[in-house]
RNA sequence: GCCCACAUAGCUCAGUUGGCAGAGCACACCCUUGGUAAGGGUGAGGUCAUCGGUUCAAAUCCGAUUGUGGGCUCCA
């Protein structure tokens, strides 16, 4: 089939493909004693894996790109060809990257492609002609272990960037640099939203008063919705002795993720990397009936996760974290409906942050890997068929995860992206029979018998600093009026009207609203531009017209000028806007489930 | 944790082959008192991330550490 003819994905597939094997071609040039692993398309281009004798630095990339012109100006065609695996493992002798696929691939005959002096082991498909590659850049390098695999030898991994076109391909390099500005560390500065010290550590931000506003805005929307769901708040401590998580098997399955402990003069303590035995501490500490349950504790609880090095960054992930956490007790014929009332609340929670773009994720344990996970494999059996029954009741779509299960159980997450589309979790639901079984937890059901009863681990919006980055990469620092930290900027244009500015200000914090005076020394002009850099939604000039009427000019970051009015009436208008966003959830989307308390 | 790159004023960045530390913004003071995106002037501000090494001499070269960015692995 002609190129014109294919679907476009299946062109780009292609393409990308031909212009990894090029890559690699082009490295082979310049160094002959490369090996060389795998290459394949991926979702805006495509990489290529090699072990060389040194490390390649950003400026190789345009070297190599130069040589792949070379290659693609030739306009040789790719050939394919087929081996037997012994004629194969021949031809190979040199690469043991390919010796290894070439040992894994189950038919006895293996698929080979060849452009110019360049052979490699390849399913295909591959464009015809070396010349009918697209325009292209090499983006970056970057280490990536063989086979995905930490304990095996770490390679040096060239990214690309390919389309069809030259304008498509700009276009997408243009769309990154735009994404990078609304990137939620450099807006988190910008904005004075949170900061970080080399003295504090890495991973862990400390939030200013603008970010702090945001987090407790949060707080309070979550637990308000909460506490009209039924849940009951508590406050537990953020560490505990070691005993604690070796009974709840944190400490077997999950030592690696937590601060070492601190040895005190009997005993050990440590931070704690999960709220959940805490909170299983609160349901012990009475007796329950099965006419009470379900029971439903909440706490914003804070955290502490030795994240590796490498990983930590801005807001997104940290070392110390505060979840938007509940763990539900009820009993096993209670477990779909109080599931189905989480999906609610988080669909409702979600509609009023304006998160739009999420997907349903069925977490589950591989079962090539399962050492990493509690042994039970009638629990596992279970939890995932109730957690896939509710999702598919509710018919919502999802894509099952696998390996990516917690250690105690399957989980529902529901998936987001970065301004960068790295993919990330904030919510999670999460069926356990685990821990009830580990401290015995008890209720007394109708027959006057104990019962075990069943949690289900929760969180609506995640943890505070993943929610918090996320939105401010979605608003791009723009808030809407009901979480931004400053809401309205008075603005007065002469000296003698700063007075009159306060009074305004007054009057819109007695109405619950928050406002700033900008009393600088500086022209209306530069304080307006200033407000309009902070992103803050409404800018009030005062001048004498305003003072003589009791009146403010309102203008709004988007530029439009709403003219003066009377400040009474400028209140009500963003008390409304507020109340507006706040009640989203009543026109949200219903997803059955009845709300009790 | 691993691979690569980076670290100069609060922020964004210059600083040539090793030879006296720079700009803009922000900040302080002065002048200007204004009508919807930057008024003008003056000034203060740096142990060039930290520690060690090479050198007559280090922001500059080398090493370690800490931190940051991009990947990998991991993850709320």
């Amino acid at each position: 089939m002609e190129l014109e003819q294919m679907s476009r994905e299946d062109r780009l597939y292609r393409m990308r493909h031909s212009a990894a094997h090029i890559m690699a071609e082009a490295v082979l040039e310049l160094f002959p004693e490369a090996k060389f692993a795998i290459g394949p398309p991926i979702e805006h281009g495509f990489y290529y894996d090699f072990e060389l004798p040194r490390a390649l630095t950003p400026e190789d990339l345009p070297v190599v790109e130069e040589r792949m012109r070379a290659r693609m100006a030739s306009d040789v065609p790719f050939e394919h060809s087929e081996l037997s695996k012994a004629e194969a493992l021949r031809k190979f002798a040199d690469q043991p990257f390919k010796v290894e696929l070439i040992d894994g691939i189950a038919d006895e005959k293996v698929s080979l492609y060849k452009q110019g002096a360049f052979l490699d082991l390849c399913e295909g498909p591959h464009v015809e002609r070396t010349g009918q590659v697209p325009p292209f850049k090499l983006t970056s390098v970057a280490g990536a272990y063989w086979r995905g695999d930490e304990k095996r030898p770490m390679l040096q991994r060239i990214y690309g960037a390919l389309f069809e076109t030259q304008a498509e391909l700009d276009d997408y390099l243009r769309r990154l640099e735009e994404s990078a500005k609304r990137d939620h560390r450099k807006l988190g500065r910008e904005l004075q939203l949170f900061t970080s010290n080399e003295l504090v550590g890495a991973g862990l931000p400390t939030l200013l008063p603008k970010g702090a506003t945001i987090r407790r805005l949060l707080e309070e929307y979550i637990t308000r919705q909460e506490r009209d769901a039924g849940y009951e708040h508590v406050y537990s401590p953020d560490l505990g002795k070691v005993d604690l998580y070796k009974r709840s098997g944190h400490w077997e399955h999950y030592r690696d993720s937590m601060f070492p402990p601190m040895q005190l003069e009997h005993e050990e303590m440590v931070l704690r990397p999960m709220n959940c035995p805490h909170h299983i501490l609160v349901y012990e500490s009475s007796l329950h009936s099965y006419r009470e349950l379900p029971v439903r504790i909440a706490e914003l609880g804070t955290m502490y996760r030795y994240e590796k090095s490498g990983v930590v960054g801005g807001l997104s992930r940290v070392r110390a974290m505060t979840l938007n956490d509940a763990h539900i007790f009820c009993r096993p014929d209670q477990i779909k409906p109080e599931i189905t009332g989480v999906v609610r609340l988080v669909e409702r929670a979600f509609a009023t942050l304006g998160i739009i773009d999420y997907t349903y994720r069925l977490s589950l344990r591989d079962p090539a890997n399962t050492e990493k996970y509690v042994q039970d494999d009638e629990l596992w059996r279970v939890a995932e068929g109730e957690l896939r029954d509710v999702l598919d009741t509710l018919g919502l779509a999802y894509y099952d995860g696998i390996g990516e299960a917690a250690f105690y159980g399957p989980k529902i997450d529901i998936q987001i992206r970065d301004i960068v589309g790295r993919e990330e979790t904030l919510a999670t639901i999460q069926v356990d029979r685990h821990l009830p079984n580990q401290f015995e937890l008890t209720y007394i059901g109708e027959d006057g018998a104990q019962h075990r009863p069943v949690i289900i681990h929760r969180g609506i919006i995640g943890t505070m600093e993943r929610v918090m980055a996320y939105l401010i990469e979605l608003y791009a620092g723009a808030f809407p009026a009901w979480l931004a930290p400053v809401q309205a900027m008075v603005i007065p244009i002469a000296d003698r009207h700063i007075d009159y500015a306060h009074e305004v200000r007054a009057s819109l914090r007695a109405a619950g609203l928050r406002a700033e005076v900008d009393a600088r020394g500086e022209r209306m002009n530069a304080k307006i531009r200033d407000a309009q850099l902070q992103k803050i939604p409404y800018m009030l000039v005062v001048g004498d017209r305003e003072q003589e009427a009791q009146a403010v000019a309102v203008r709004t970051r988007a530029g439009e000028d709403l003219k003066s009015m009377p400040v009474f009436q400028f209140i009500d208008r963003l008390r409304d806007e507020v109340a507006t966003a706040l009640e989203a959830e009543e026109g949200g989307p219903d997803v059955g489930g009845e709300r009790d308390a």
